[in-house]
DNA sequence: CACTTGACCTGTCCGC
DNA sequence: TGCGGACAGGTCAAGT
């Protein structure tokens, strides 16, 4: 679920309660990668130094120069439980947000010496975390291999023109969900930066003109930095156990909003189907392809 | 090689 | 109410 705005905003929410924290002790429920035998010996004990963020990852660096990578895929959360029993959580939206933890979707939980918890939450279990030599983390093959930042003086124009046109074939929606074009896109952020450049998801990233690639590389940067300006679109805030959302949803243009009407045109919105995700497009403002 | 589909999991919603 | 199938904001591996 989470993309770079919802990742980001977890990221610095989490920064000002958890950097300078001690972890006291962690219990994996369940746990793809993370080992006991890695907690003990190298997580456990560990002060943490820093929070950073590489498109949808997220990178805790630990005092021993060691890092833990959390990838929230679809339905991964993070929930940080203060001692005085105020929370902060962000990901993919369900009531264990502000429900008692550990729950059934808990799969590692992390105690802090001051007794706050970090709850790692994942209902589907596609989710993981992993424990890496901090030096290695940006050249190790799950992050290393990832495009530019959207964000970033990396994202540009020429080098998004060049890896449209190397794929001529494929509909320009799996172009950029591709990690490897730009970081950080997901479904929503593409569906939503395809409307705003007018462009149809299902053209062939061939047959894009010039004007079109640099309308949506634009588009882009636009839409993710509105994500990040609003946190997300999922997002409990610091408050009484209770939650609350980023509002990024309540404008989306056109992602969810099956027959309402386009924020530009007024038609109403529809869902298809396009490189084997749902889709939302504006039948007038985005031509289909023929 | 370029591109598409299935698999990974659990849960929910929708139609019969 | 029960049951089957489709689908869910991500990413790989395997398939065509």
């Amino acid at each position: 679920m989470p993309e770079l705005p919802e990742v980001e905003t977890i990221r610095i929410g989490l920064s000002q309660y958890i950097i300078g924290q001690t972890i006291k002790d962690v219990d994996i429920l369940w746990s793809k990668f993370l080992s006991v035998e890695q907690v003990n010996s190298a997580v456990i004990g560990q002060t943490i130094k820093g929070l950073e963020r590489r498109a949808k990852v997220l990178i805790i660096a630990l005092s021993n120069d060691y890092s833990l990578l959390v990838h929230l895929k679809m339905t991964g959360q993070m929930v940080l439980v203060l001692a005085d029993g105020e929370r902060f959580a962000g990901g993919h939206p369900t009531d264990s947000m502000a429900a008692d933890l550990p729950d059934k979707s808990t799969r590692i939980v992390f105690a802090f010496a001051g007794g706050d918890k970090l709850y790692f939450n994942d209902q589907r279990k596609f989710g993981w975390i992993q424990l890496l030599p901090t030096v290695e983390v940006l050249t190790h093959e799950l992050v290393g291999r990832l495009g530019p930042e959207p964000l970033t003086n990396d994202f540009t124009l020429t080098g998004f023109s060049k890896v449209v046109k190397r794929h001529p074939g494929s509909p320009i929606k799996a172009v950029i969900l591709d990690q490897s074009t730009v970081s950080g896109v997901g479904n929503i952020y593409a569906d939503e930066s395809l409307h705003l450049a007018k462009i149809h998801p299902a053209v062939k990233a061939g047959d894009l003109s010039g004007a079109q690639i640099k309308r949506l590389h634009a588009a882009i940067k636009t839409i993710i930095a509105a994500g990040v300006e609003h946190g997300g679109t999922s997002f409990a805030h610091y408050v009484n156990a209770l939650g609350g959302k980023g509002d990024y949803l309540d404008n989306a243009r056109v992602f969810n909003q099956t027959d309402k009407p386009c924020p530009v045109c007024g038609t109403p919105i529809i869902k298809i189907r396009v490189a084997g995700r749902g889709t939302h497009v504006c039948p007038k403002c985005q031509k289909a392809p023929r």
